[in-house]
DNA sequence: ACTAAGATAGTTTTT
DNA sequence: CTATCTTAGT
C-alpha cells in the first residue's frame, strides 16, 4: 500500500474513509484527482468491492478515460474491466438502453443533439402558428432544456412557471417535443437523465431500483459542484436507502471552482451535502501543490470577495515566485502585440511554447492573438471552437448512418433528404412533414405511405421511392458487410462524395479529407451503431499534436489544467465580468464571473500576466473600458504594474490604494488625451476611425495641436494636419 | 428551386 | 465586424 504512503494526511483520511457519505472539498491544485484515483484503487485492492459494484461518476468523456488509465496504473497497469464508470449521459444511457420501453422508447433510440432540438421545436412553433421571430426556437429549445436540468416534466409545469412565453404555449410545445421525440425515437441530452429519474422514482420499477442500489457499493462522484439538479436527483435515487442512510457516496469537488450555473449547474448541491446525506463527513484538501505563494494570494483574495462559498484557505510551502503582471495596454491589438512580444522573449529564454497558455473569457477574444502569432509566427493552437463532429460534412454523413441504423430518426433524414440536391423543395417537405404529424409516423413512413398515392407530381415520387429503396438497401447491408465498408457505400451511393467533388469551393478538399477521417475513425469500434453511440455522447476531437505550440482557450475550457506560465488578457469592465452575466442574474453572475478569474489565476504554477486594454473593439465600434474589478482585489505586495495607458480610468483611481501603481517609466502629463474639432467641424478624438483622401482610412493615436498622429490601415504611422482629415 | 442580396444578432459549453 | 438566416428575384 504505498501508494498512501504519498499523500498528506487529509488526503490519506479522504482515500481511507470508504464508509459513508464524504464530500471531499478540493482547492484548486490540491491533489483532487490523485485522491479520486487512489480512493478507487484502494477499494479495489482491499477487495471492498469488485470493478462492477464501482460506479464514478465525471463530467468530460476525458475526465473518464483519464481516470480509467490513472487507476489501473496504480494497480500495477491492469487494466479495470467492468466498473460504471463514464458522464452521466454516458451511464444514463447505459442503463436507458435496458429499460427503454418503460418510457415508451426502443431501445435503439438514437440522441440527438441542440441542432436537432432546435429545428425539431421550430418545426413545432410553426405548426402551432408560434411567430418564431418573436420567440427565438433557440431560446424556446434552452427553457426545455433548463426545465429538463431541473428534472420537471411537461406535468410538472404549470402557468406561473412559464408566464406568458410563447403566448401561453410553452407547456404545450414542451408537450408535443416530448411526444415527438417518442415517435421518431429519440432522446435529447436531458432526456437520458430524466427518464431514467422517471424510471426510478415509479413504484411499479421498484425492482430495477433496487437493483442498481445493491449493486453499486461505492459511488464516486467528480466536479459535484457542477451537478445540475436532475443530476442530483438521479445520484440521490441511486445513493439513498430506504430506511434513509447513504451509502457510500463521496463526492469530490470545489464551490470556489462552480462556472457552469448558466447552464443549470447548482452550487447549492455542494453547499447542501451535509442535509442530503446524513450522517455525512467533509474533508478539505487545503495544501496546494501547482502554484507560488504570490499566485496563491492572488487567486485567494480575489475570490474572498465572494459571499457565498464553504470557505478554505489554500496555502503552500512553494516559493514566493515572481511577482504577478498586471498590464494595461492601449487597445486590443497592443495587448496581443504585448503577449506576442513577452511569448518570444520566453521563447528566446527556454521556455517551452507548450508550457504557455492564454485563457480568454470569450472565444472571439482568441482571433486577436491568432492573427498576431501568425504574424511573428508562434506556434498555436486554439482549443474549442468547431468540433471534429460538428463539421457541416460530418453531420451530414452521421445523418445517413443515423437514417441507415434508425429510419426513423426525422431530424437526420430532414437534414440529407435534399443533400445532394435532389430537386426535393420546401413544398414537399412540407407536405411530408405534415402528413407525418397529422398520422403521429415518422417522415420515413410518411414517405412510404405517400408515395403509394398520386399526391406528388411523378418527378419527386421517383426520387422519393429512390431514396428509401437506397436506404433500405444499405440498412440491409448493415447485418452483411463491415461497417466502415458499409460507410463508403453509403457515401458514394448517395451522391455525397460526388457533391463536394464537384464544390469548387476551396474547403471542399479539405471537406472531403474529413469524411475520410470519419471512416477511419470507424475503424475502432465494433459496429455501426456502437459508433454512432460514441459519436453521440463524445463530440470531442482527440487529435494529439506533438509540435511544440501556445495554447489558446476559454477559462472554461482550463478547468482542471494546469501551465507554467499564464496570460490572462482582457480583464476589463464588461467583458470579464461580462456584463451579461451580471445582467442576467445580478449578483450570482458575478460571484460565477469572480470564480471563473479565481479558475484563471489557479491555472498558473510560475508566472502570471494579466492584462487590460483601455479601448476594445466590440462588434465593429469602439468602446473604451475600465479595467476589471477583479484587479482592485489583487494585493499589491504581489502585483507588479505596467500601465502604457495614458489617462488612467477613474476605476482605477477610485480604488484608491491602488493610485501608487504606475509603473516608473509611465510618463503621464505629456500625452493628456483632449479631442480636438477640425474645421468641418468632426470632433476628433483619440482612437478615432478616419479617413484621409490620400492614405485612406486610420486610427488617431495622438492628438499635437492641429497635427494629429494617424495609423493608417494600409499606410502605416503617419503625422498629418487635422484639417486633410474626416471622420470615417 | 435556386441564388444573391439584405437583415439580424452576437458569452461561457459539455453531454 | 462577421456569420447566419430570411426574403426577394430570376
Amino acid at each position: 500500500m504505498q501508494y498512501l504512503e504519498s499523500l498528506n494526511p487529509p488526503q490519506r483520511e479522504a482515500v481511507e474513509t470508504t464508509e459513508g457519505p464524504l464530500l471531499v472539498l478540493a482547492g484548486a491544485g490540491t491533489g483532487k484527482t490523485r485522491v479520486l484515483t487512489t480512493r478507487l484503487a484502494h477499494i479495489l485492492s482491499l477487495r471492498k468491492a469488485t470493478p462492477h459494484q464501482i460506479m464514478a461518476v465525471t463530467f468530460t468523456n476525458k475526465a473518464a478515460s483519464e481516470m480509467r488509465e490513472r487507476v489501473s496504473s496504480l494497480l500495477g497497469g491492469l487494466p479495470v474491466e467492468g466498473w460504471w464508470l463514464g458522464t452521466f449521459h454516458a451511464l444514463c444511457v447505459k442503463m436507458l438502453r435496458r429499460h427503454a420501453k418503460l418510457v415508451g422508447l426502443e431501445s435503439n433510440f438514437t440522441i440527438i443533439d441542440t441542432d436537432d432540438q432546435v429545428r425539431l421545436i421550430k418545426q413545432l412553433m410553426e405548426a402551432e402558428n408560434l411567430d418564431t421571430k418573436k420567440w427565438n426556437p433557440k431560446m424556446v429549445a434552452s427553457l426545455i432544456s433548463d426545465y429538463k436540468d431541473k428534472a420537471k416534466k411537461p406535468s410538472e409545469l404549470n402557468a406561473n412557471d412559464v408566464g406568458g412565453l410563447c403566448d401561453g404555449k410553452l407547456i404545450t410545445l414542451y408537450r408535443q417535443y416530448q411526444s415527438r421525440l417518442r415517435v421518431v425515437n429519440a432522446c435529447d441530452f436531458g432526456d437520458l437523465l430524466l427518464h431514467m429519474i422517471t424510471i426510478f422514482k415509479d413504484p411499479e420499477n421498484k425492482q430495477i431500483l433496487d437493483q442498481y442500489r445493491n449493486q453499486f457499493q461505492y459511488i464516486l462522484v467528480d466536479e459535484y459542484q457542477d451537478t445540475n439538479v436532475a443530476q442530483y436527483l438521479w445520484l440521490r435515487l441511486l445513493a439513498m436507502r430506504e430506511d434513509g442512510r447513504a451509502s457510500n457516496i463521496c463526492c469530490v469537488g470545489d464551490d470556489d471552482q462552480s462556472i457552469y450555473g448558466w447552464r443549470g449547474a447548482e452550487v447549492g448541491n455542494i453547499l447542501r451535502f451535509e442535509q442530503d446525506f446524513p450522517g455525512a463527513k467533509i474533508i478539505k484538501l487545503e495544501q496546494n501543490y501547482r502554484s507560488t505563494k504570490n499566485i496563491l494570494a492572488a487567486a485567494s483574495h480575489v475570490i474572498a470577495e465572494n459571499e457565498s462559498r464553504l470557505g478554505k484557505t489554500l496555502w503552500a510551502e512553494a516559493e514566493e515566485g515572481e511577482k504577478l503582471i498586471v498590464k494595461g495596454l492601449w487597445d486590443g491589438a497592443a495587448e496581443a502585440r504585448f503577449v506576442g512580444e513577452e511569448i518570444e522573449s520566453l521563447h528566446s529564454k527556454k521556455h517551452s511554447l507548450n508550457d504557455i497558455a492564454i485563457l480568454v473569457r470569450a472565444g472571439f477574444q482568441t482571433r486577436e492573438f491568432e492573427e498576431r502569432f501568425m504574424a511573428l509566427s508562434i506556434p498555436y493552437k486554439v482549443i474549442g471552437g468547431l468540433r471534429f463532429y460538428e463539421r457541416a460534412e460530418i453531420r451530414d454523413a452521421l445523418a445517413y448512418f443515423r437514417v441507415t441504423a434508425q429510419p426513423n430518426d426525422d431530424l437526420a433524414l430532414e437534414r440529407i433528404i435534399n443533400t445532394p440536391k435532389r430537386g426535393l423543395g420546401a413544398s414537399t417537405i412540407q407536405m411530408l412533414q405534415h402528413t407525418a404529424r397529422a398520422s403521429q409516423i415518422s417522415l420515413y413512413e410518411a414517405i412510404r405511405t405517400v408515395t403509394q398515392t398520386d399526391e406528388l407530381r411523378p418527378k419527386v415520387k421517383e426520387t422519393l421511392i429512390e431514396l428509401v429503396d437506397k436506404f433500405d438497401f444499405w440498412r440491409d447491408q448493415m447485418s452483411k458487410i463491415h461497417h466502415c465498408e458499409l460507410a463508403k457505400m453509403i457515401l458514394d451511393e448517395s451522391g455525397y462524395v460526388d457533391m463536394w467533388k464537384q464544390d469548387k469551393a476551396p474547403d471542399s478538399p479539405g471537406r472531403l479529407e474529413n469524411l475520410k477521417e470519419l471512416v477511419s475513425a470507424m475503424e475502432e469500434f465494433e459496429s455501426f451503431s456502437q459508433f454512432l453511440e460514441h459519436v453521440s455522447l463524445v463530440m470531442e476531437n482527440q487529435q494529439k499534436d506533438h509540435a511544440e505550440m501556445v495554447t489558446i482557450m476559454t477559462l472554461h475550457g482550463a478547468k482542471g489544467l494546469e501551465f507554467p506560465i499564464v496570460f490572462l488578457p482582457g480583464w476589463e469592465e464588461g467583458l470579464f465580468p461580462s456584463q451579461r452575466s451580471m445582467d442576467e442574474t445580478g449578483l450570482k453572475g458575478l460571484e460565477e464571473e469572480r470564480r471563473l478569474a479565481y479558475v484563471g489565476i489557479t491555472r498558473a504554477r510560475e508566472r502570471l500576466y494579466i492584462s487590460h486594454a483601455a479601448n476594445r473593439m466590440v462588434y465593429g465600434k469602439w468602446v473604451n473600458a475600465m479595467p476589471s474589478r477583479f484587479l482592485a482585489a489583487l494585493p499589491d505586495e504581489v502585483v507588479d504594474v505596467q500601465n502604457e495607458v495614458f489617462g488612467r480610468s477613474s476605476h482605477w483611481d477610485s480604488s484608491g490604494q491602488n493610485n501608487h501603481r504606475v509603473s516608473a517609466g509611465a510618463d503621464p502629463l505629456p500625452n493628456i488625451v483632449r479631442p480636438t474639432t477640425n474645421d468641418a467641424g468632426d470632433t476628433l478624438a483619440v482612437g478615432a476611425r478616419i479617413f484621409h483622401d490620400k492614405f485612406g482610412y486610420g486610427k488617431i493615436l495622438h492628438i499635437d495641436g492641429n497635427k494629429i498622429d494617424i495609423s493608417f490601415e494600409k499606410a502605416g504611422r503617419k503625422r498629418v494636419l487635422k484639417n486633410f482629415i474626416k471622420k470615417a
